[in-house]
DNA sequence: TAAGAACCAGTAAACGATTACAATGCAGCA
DNA sequence: TGCTGCATTGTAATCGTTTACTGGTTCTTA
């Protein structure tokens, strides 16, 4: 591999020279320069990254912790990230955590290691408690999905008890009463959501039924083996509210399996706007997040604070989107 | 930053017998070896992975790049590959090229520039073409989803021709006879996709209907607008075969709105089996790819050309499965 | 008991870049 | 002419590790 010194010798001049020439660095003459990039050229001479990164202490990575890489919501996430770190240089790399603590520790920890230049992250509750505690990054963070209040740090989130809120009403108004709710556990967003619910029945006057409300594992198998105990409940739901698309998915497979017809049998709603809302028949009602809005946000967010570490904090609040089909 | 200095300052010894207990190498006293750990421990010392990677020229981080990360089949691959570099203590550095070669490029030059252990990557025809010419990665690298022959790189694929076969004779077995098919573009899977189809019809001695045969790019847009066109057709198919999920999602949507009834009036088969598969009404039949064995035999055959690099290159062809459902 | 092997630990040279500082040359000016 | 100051370039230290080499012990064994 040619290094800087096999240019400086090839080209006739200091490894300093060359490393201004490739800095695009002032006080070179443009004969010089021009005899150092033709080298550059003719040796197809790469800078090596890691030696900068340890030299200069800079690096054009940047990390995504995502809680689950096979949510939808992330995937978009994800995408948007990618496409705005790639326009502003850097490159991302991406994590999962499943929700689980210890190997989001163990992610954060590698990433410092590596001297990332930033993280943007979708925490565990566990994280979010110890953040409380005056957790130390030892790098720029932004977080999304999650709320962090009275923290110095970037936040991107929408509002998730409005949302739910609206999302509740919606159903409610189209004369639906008795309504299960099934809500992701182990996240703010999940209890945010779940208040939004509540305050909706309340506007409405309608007495929730405890036993209708769900928390568990925002996963599509949950989702399925949630609904059907809300199903199999001897007074059962008119409408259901799930908080992501996974447990969407799971519980349309519930009431698909139970050969109760949507919306006549039981009305369904969701978080989220995965593809398949569109497909299913009836389409789905639901409240999307804008995804890629929140990826794209995150990243510049935390590109500039990378470039500028003192810059004030500040918490980014999305807008969401009541998109209304059939299914209600 | 607490450096490996400092920990041989506070321990009494020298840092070549840090660097020693840190990395488990032997030769050191066991006293010692406590001695240093403890003030590890206490010090909360972590060692620095860039200075490390530039000295010893390793890395624990793998790359991969696909070619469209909204993709459910690329994020099933990614799923896998995380959990298998985790298992191994690696990371990995996602990277989405949208199927453009120009990104694709930046991207490898990037990751060989950091020195990454290794990629694994489903490569863009152009770069296909170029290992023709005899490109060399300067890295370890795994190709995915695509077809690589004579060439010394490790692969792991399904059997595409055989695959799409056995899918076409499902749907001509159930009667249909005027079978279009929609298939991805610039890609060699899209190809044998193709070529698998047109053998089934064969083999059925059905005369293929050429007007009935698009390639496109593989997105959601575009199998929906090829299925309208498939659709206005004065002689429009009796069955649909489209070669991924995203074109299939199309294709539904257009089948959907041009009021038309699976399997009655049209029959629908497709490649992939997202989340949504089961979900839609009728459920469709799919040839399921092992995507997340996809994900994990390639991250394992990468790591171990990490570990030997003059390991016998080989090609890993894994198996597929029809999932019979009801739009056929 | 002497010679060699095996073990332990330290010194200092890498790895490949960036950059503070010094050295040089040259123009401008008194 | 001699001095000042700026532009240009080079020298060498530095980033935080790993590791080849060296030298000193201790252990075997003939």
């Amino acid at each position: 591999m040619v290094k800087i010194k096999d240019i400086a010798d090839a080209a006739g001049v200091s490894t300093a020279t060359v490393s201004r020439v490739l800095a695009n660095k002032p006080h070179v003459r443009t004969e010089v320069k021009e005899r150092v990039m033709q080298v550059v050229q003719k040796m197809n001479y790469r800078r090596n990254r890691v030696a900068q990164n340890l030299r200069s202490n800079t690096s054009k990575i940047i990390a995504l912790i995502v809680s689950d890489i096979e949510n939808p919501f992330f995937q978009r996430v994800s995408r948007a990230v990618d496409d705005t770190a790639f326009e502003h240089g850097y490159s991302v790399m991406l994590c999962n955590t499943g929700e689980d603590s210890t190997k989001e520790e163990a992610s954060l920890n590698l990433l410092r290691d590596e001297n990332v230049a930033g993280v943007i992250l979708s925490p565990t509750q566990q994280a979010l408690d110890n953040f409380r505690n005056d957790i130390d990054f030892h790098m720029p963070v932004v977080i999304i999905d999650r709320h962090v209040d009275n923290l110095d740090i970037d936040n991107v989130i929408i509002d998730n008890v409005q949302a739910a809120r609206i999302l509740t009403s919606h159903l409610i108004e189209h004369g639906y009463q008795r309504i299960g709710g099934i809500f992701g556990r182990g996240s703010t967003t999940g209890r945010e959501r779940h208040e939004g619910f509540m305050q909706a029945l309340k506007d409405h006057n309608i007495k929730p039924a405890t036993d209708l409300i769900k928390f568990t594992d925002p996963k599509e198998e949950d989702g399925y083996s949630m609904t059907m105990k809300l199903l199999q409940n001897p007074n059962r739901p008119e409408g259901i509210l799930t908080s992501n698309s996974l447990l969407a998915a799971g519980a349309l497979l519930a009431i698909r399996e139970s050969k109760l017809v949507i919306p006549d049998d039981i009305a369904m709603v969701s978080f989220d706007n995965p593809t398949w809302a569109k497909l299913v028949d009836p389409a789905l009602t639901v409240l999307e997040q804008p995804t890629y809005e929140i990826g794209r946000t995150a990243a510049e967010l935390l590109i500039k604070r990378i470039q500028d570490p003192t810059r004030s904090n500040r918490q980014v609040v999305l807008k969401t989107k009541l998109i209304i089909r059939q299914s209600c």
